[in-house]
DNA sequence: CAGTATTGTTCGTAGTGCGAACCATACTAG
DNA sequence: CTAGTATGGTTCGCACTACGAACAATACTG
């Protein structure tokens, strides 16, 4: 009987929660949590299709129809691209920017007050250790930073 | 520009990390991620419906339709509550203990290689900041410690 | 210019998750 | 005891997710 938790068990569970809070601002603005990770991708500038799929990890078929979806609602653009005719480039609209920025935000936010209760020291080591990991295995860059 | 990301913005590649790393072992074992949790769950010990509703955070209909699949694949079984007519618990089979155990055995395995680039007390302060949060705020065991 | 590689889309399939409606059993009050 | 209510689960319809195979169109290469 472990007074603590492996790693491995920490992180499952860690993991269930951030997923839970994100779904849960996800649903307050309308989004799934796979929508919200496009268009927090786009934010920086639009990307082609073909490099969506290693940063979304998903495959071409699956990004094709979750682009329709999030096009259909408004917040995204199919561009054609003009150096490559075969080429797309999905790009923000102006209330996918809004909403975006807002889901950005707010999502911040409620993880921000998730980890406050604990000392800002150990928010600060946490913040810095969760960070090399990420770093050490190339995750791309899912969630912007501060606007 | 902050030359490290915030909390939040670590927290959240983080999780798609171990998401990637847990979806993949999943796929090894002929799962999808929620039919694992499930005999995560209920690896310790049968559980009713309405008792896993909670734990994994489903509505009770989603949760129907999980066991019916995972009872389908022969993995769980529905047993009537002796005590109250209306209740179900749900129960791993023998290949559903099996199976549970190699996922977890495995999905173990990688997550913690996944952190052994980093110096075992690096390794050790970060588990134990994690299990701080998750403690902190109720997260059901949805991974079991081990065997 | 022919052959090949790359970029995206389409289609079919299995799975996920929700809410509303519903049934059966349990509980509770008169 | 019986009506009314609460609880435990299932069913159904819907939108979304994700995959792989097959395909079309453009780009590249020999």
């Amino acid at each position: 009987m472990p007074e603590e938790l492996g790693v491995a068990a920490g992180l499952v569970r860690l993991t269930f929660l951030v997923q839970s809070v994100y779904a849960e601002v996800c649903r307050e603005h309308g989004l799934t949590p796979p929508q919200a990770q496009l268009l927090c991708v786009v934010t920086d500038a639009p990307r082609r299709m073909s490099d969506l799929v290693p940063t979304m990890r998903l495959e071409k078929s699956s990004l094709t129809g979750l682009v329709d979806r999030v096009e259909r609602k408004g917040w995204v653009r199919r561009v054609a691209s003009p150096e490559d005719g075969r080429a797309v480039t999905v790009e923000l609209t102006a209330s996918g920017r809004r909403l975006a920025e807002t889901f950005r935000a707010q999502a911040t936010d409620r993880l921000n007050e998730m980890v406050a209760c604990m000392p800002p020291d150990v928010c600060t080591t946490f913040a810095s250790i969760a960070d090399r990991i990420v770093s050490e295995h190339a995750v791309p860059a899912v969630f912007p930073d501060a606007s």
